[in-house]
DNA sequence: CATGAATGAGGTTTCATTCAT
DNA sequence: TATGAATGAAACCTCATTCAT
């Protein structure tokens, strides 16, 4: 792997675990073996580190999702592929899911700077069953409960809470959503 | 109000607005009118400006929670009365629960140093509601689904996506988790 | 006690157990029981409590010794004499003679600002016993086998490496100097 | 020479001539031509210069002793040779004893960090010689005369007030010593 | 006389960034 | 490309002193 992936890896790593601003240039060189000065020969500044990883993993979690929507032509199907797609690339990358939730916490005006956000589809996703009268729960409030869950369940999932292999969990969740807004909906 | 009361006032608003990190002292005393070295009169460090409200509104929320909780004894009526409490918490405190949130993604190891979070009350709520039959629902799913939507419910109020008055927003969101876990369980 | 010498006292211990600058205008506030800006009703700054003490305890050593040789007229006894009046002062009052080594230390240009310092009586003994030809030794170095045999005679004795009361140390510390300065100098 | 020894150079000084608590980080950087900042890349505090410097010296003067009183066979010989030795290095190297003696007088307490206190082997030395007869004036008496009267010798001489070589200083000193201590002892 | 909040200067330390090598 | 010393701004904190009460 070349010096500047190594860079955003070992940086998204310790921004996860640590925060942002909690994370000095040079924690990034030590974990990578360089020193500071190397560092600017691959990125402009810390936050175009930043900037990078909110912009790649963005971008490929976007893509994931609407490949995998695209598939889809059955309502149910399509809903709860979203959500195991979410949730994979999640438990695939924790570190860059907890880093883009982070950077939404604390920079949350920045994120207009970019394109391809998958909350973007999922809002889509969900304003397109509610007009088809699939879902009857209002669509804000759907929203809210598939967002909130999806990011707890990976948030408990990581800290032990929840058990069961990550198949399970996806499927499982998946129901649990559907049956919740769409079956259940009022 | 006393000048202390107004430290804790501003440091809230500023952290929950740029978070902890990236507020500093001078920040607070600027926005107080008083400086950097008056903060320090009333409190040691900025941490312990940051302990004093975390542990400050965890515990007026747990004891809101606890004491709404305790009035009733209908199973249903208890969920319900335990989300609205909480919601109304939220946007009552909207700054204070922000804060809460930030604090325990970038610092949650240190959670354990409070008694009284919240978050342990609904997982009793859950944990007890699921003994009884009446939550089919896994636990910790509902305990994802449940405090997920919560979180969202709030935000997406305080960035305009959810219209609505604050009574209809709580008794929307208490009324469509309970069909999500209780009466829908699966 | 008046708070004026109360401050003193406690200014005193405080320095000599810390170090003058080592030790704040709220420490000794504390220590007396006041707060920091009472302190300014008895003294101008921090450094007149400074000023006040070494004059002070400068000037009482120092007429003590005067007040002692004076009666003395046999060579021997005037010295001996004056060592146990110096070990006795420093045994009496231990903080104050750890303060005027540290402030001799650190500040020893600001000493000229003072009259009646102890060291100029010992060193005119000395010249004198010299001059006489009871003390072989030259002046120079008696005196400075004198001074620093007293000080640390004070310091192994408050550290416990020396034992034995007062009265003997006193004794055999005057009967030891006498022999190596007089008797035994070449 | 490196920044490294630069600092720790400058700051022997500046701590010999003000005091440690007295010194500035500032001073430090201003005398060796740098910033602030570029002292915390040699050094992770100002008490780790303090740390360093007094470690160094220490055993630099504890090493020098040990060797030459090694040689030594003669008991004279080998407590004249002590004596020399001592004074030697605090002429050669006067910041760094005044140093010493400031560290030992303010900060007592963190001595005992350190091994190789040359003190220690002063006290060896006068507890051999008086094991065996040579030295009849008692060890913590003799002790305190001979670590005295050799920092007075230092003091004495950087003030003008010792006149005289070195070299003679040095011989006049040990001679002075030996008879007042062992040909003269009680 | 005393309080204690506040000031303001200055202390130690951190850190993103630059630059000579 | 990389190093690592250095900068400079700014962070947190301390403390002698002042002042309204």
């Amino acid at each position: 792997m070349g010096t500047k992936e190594l860079i955003l890896e070992k940086a998204l790593k310790l921004f996860s675990e640590k925060g942002i601003k909690e994370t000095t240039v040079r924690d990034i060189a030590k974990a990578v073996g360089i020193t500071e000065g190397a560092i600017y020969r691959h990125f402009e500044s810390k936050d175009q580190i930043v900037y990078d990883l909110f912009g790649r993993y963005s971008e490929e979690l976007y893509e994931k999702l609407e490949k995998a929507m695209e598939k889809q032509t059955d309502r149910e199907a399509k809903f709860k592929e979203a959500v195991k797609i979410f949730l994979e690339f999640a438990f695939r990358n924790p570190d860059a899911f907890r880093f883009m939730n982070i950077f939404h916490y604390l920079r949350g005006k920045e994120v207009r700077k970019f394109r391809k956000i998958p909350f973007q589809l999922l809002r889509d996703l969900i304003l397109e069953l509610h007009k088809e009268g699939v879902l009857r729960t209002e669509p804000e409030y759907a929203l809210a409960t598939l967002t909130g869950t999806l990011e707890r369940v990976f948030l408990y999932k990581s800290m032990g809470i929840l058990k069961g292999s990550r198949k399970e969990i996806k499927e499982r969740t998946a129901e649990l959503l559907w049956k919740a807004l769409a079956e259940c909906g009022s």
